[in-house]
DNA sequence: CTGTTAGCGCATTCAT
DNA sequence: ATGAATGCGCTAACAG
């Protein structure tokens, strides 16, 4: 492969004078310029990148970890990090953190490969995130709460969002209301288990463990614990479920024991995910500012590169998107 | 930042000590090993990536190039592409190639900063994949075909799938079958609209050109030629999209209309994405092997990674998932 | 306007 | 077992 010492040789120049002229900067006369292009032309030249991010010390990029590359990952929240990101002249790049301490992800975290990182990954370890902010590359985290300095935090009011929607089920005349939940560590559940538990006492209704049931996120599990409240025989009037792919997999096993939603049951998901409002009947659930969530962990990250002083957290509020899976309970 | 030369000063050994410790390398005693890690991790020592990968000419990673990172690209195919990478200690990454020229994905193709490239963006150009192959770079090409040397392809038989769809349409009785294709200068879409005419020819119905609208594979697309169709005032029997994105456009305008679907009018789509067994009627289509599609793109860069000769393109072919959206006509 | 030179941080060869 | 020296390919002061 030819480097920049062939072009520089092949035009006769100096290396540096051809650096200056492959990037259209420094003095060059217009045909020395010419003579280098044509040259690197010939050598069918490209430039390495590695070689001259390390010269400057810095990559202009910054990296999108995320739990899993192909998974049904927010949308509209890379939108917002990568119109912010390439408006400031930053690159993106996306990668997964499946495999542990092997992991493409920790290779960019640990290894300086980029200026600054987003993390939406709960299987990045906080021992990790909290070395790598400590060897000084900025870090934004998503969807939980890393303890240490030099960690900034991006994330959506949970509590007040599931208080919403539990409040919303209590108007319309709901008194028994389940809550499927994700996992019992995951920071978001966490959030969102306390605003339900916070609208029920507000109303003075009690809580019932037989209706406080587990998932993980997925619809799979909203499926499998929906069909186990069903097997349980008392049906609630309504379910809050912690995300919309759980709520959407409970769907599916309500539709297989024809009990219909929302006649028999209310339910209510978390997220607005795109799919919510394609399945049937359309699910009502939060609304979470997601283009806004990447867009300020990005921006925070420019700050930090710029050596600004941010906060250490932010918090963006959500809003309830009424749709046809809840149904006004008479009497 | 501390480098490599920091913690050799405070361990008080040798950089080349230093870097056999750390890499546990070189016959190195157990008694300075521990030195050395010792001091770099007093440090918060990170070792710096492009360093080393300038040094040994080898990323170890691959590209994969998406037309938009936020968009709802096949995850079953990032999937494959994913698992084979990992399992053969590649890492992969993602990039996106909006912004042209400037784009990251380009910055990716041209400065060698990866060791093979998987482009599934129709925004980058012949020009520069080419440019891209001729600098040495190891490229599978997944979405349309590159005149050049060294640029490989793997794609789906599109026409094969097509025809499959559309001739299933005309078993079920229909006659009047309209095409609702994608933009006229994308591959997928010629070979898909080959099929459609194929089939027709094969079954003797004339093809009408009333009936040959374009979308542009996206949903807004497909919902606004479908309304086109329906101004037109007079209805095909059944009508074939080039992509279940445009053929859900096509439902909601259906919906609107109150156009029942299949009962009305029978559709059918192209891609198998994960929406369409949630759209109402669950949607007929055809199912491309993206997975697989994915896993061969991987393993082709790896073959050319370790010098083997491979062929410039292969096939995967496709299957018919019959779901609800297609009646049987009549009469 | 152009050439010389000195590293960026690291891996590695060759002495010791 | 360890150290000194070299260079990966490039940029940027500095000199001319």
């Amino acid at each position: 492969m030819a480097t920049i010492k062939d072009v520089a040789k092949l035009a006769g120049v100096a290396v540096s004078t051809a650096s200056y002229a492959l990037n259209n900067n420094g003095r060059i006369s217009q045909e020395t310029k010419e003579k280098v292009l044509e040259a690197a032309r010939v050598l069918h030249y490209r430039k390495n990148g590695m070689a001259s991010d390390l010269k400057r010390t810095r990559t202009n990029t910054i990296a999108l970890i995320l739990s899993d590359l192909s998974g049904p990952f927010y949308s509209e929240l890379i939108k917002g990090v990568q119109d912010i990101a390439t408006a400031n002249g930053f690159d993106l790049i996306a990668c997964s953190s499946i495999g542990g301490t092997q992991s493409t992800a920790v290779k960019f975290l640990m290894e300086k490969r980029v200026d600054g990182a987003i993390i939406l990954a709960n299987n990045i370890s906080d021992t990790v995130t909290l070395q790598a902010s400590q060897g000084g590359l900025p870090l934004v985290v998503l969807d939980r709460k890393v303890q240490g300095e030099h960690v900034y935090h991006v994330e959506v009011d949970n509590e007040d969002g599931s208080f919403k929607a539990v409040e919303y089920l209590i108007q319309q005349g709901h008194r028994h209301i389940a809550f499927i939940g994700g996992p019992s560590d995951s920071y978001d559940n966490k959030k969102r288990l306390k605003g339900y538990q916070k609208a029920l006492v507000k109303h003075q209704i009690a809580e019932q463990s037989k209706w406080n049931l587990k998932g993980d996120f997925t619809k799979q599990g909203g499926y499998k614990a929906t069909r186990l409240l069903i097997a349980q025989g008392e049906l609630p009037s309504a379910i809050f479920y912690g995300n919309d792919e759980m709520a959407i997999g409970g769907l599916q096993a309500f539709k297989e024991s024809r009990i219909r939603v929302p006649e028999d049951i209310s339910i209510i998901g978390f997220d607005d995910i795109q799919l919510s409002e394609y399945v049937s009947p359309t699910l009502t659930t939060v609304k979470q500012p997601k283009y806004e969530v990447g867009a300020l962990a990005v921006h925070l990250i420019l700050q930090l590169l710029e050596g600004k002083q941010i906060n250490e957290q932010y918090k963006l509020s959500t809003e309830l998107v009424i749709r046809d899976s809840v149904l006004a309970r008479k009497g």
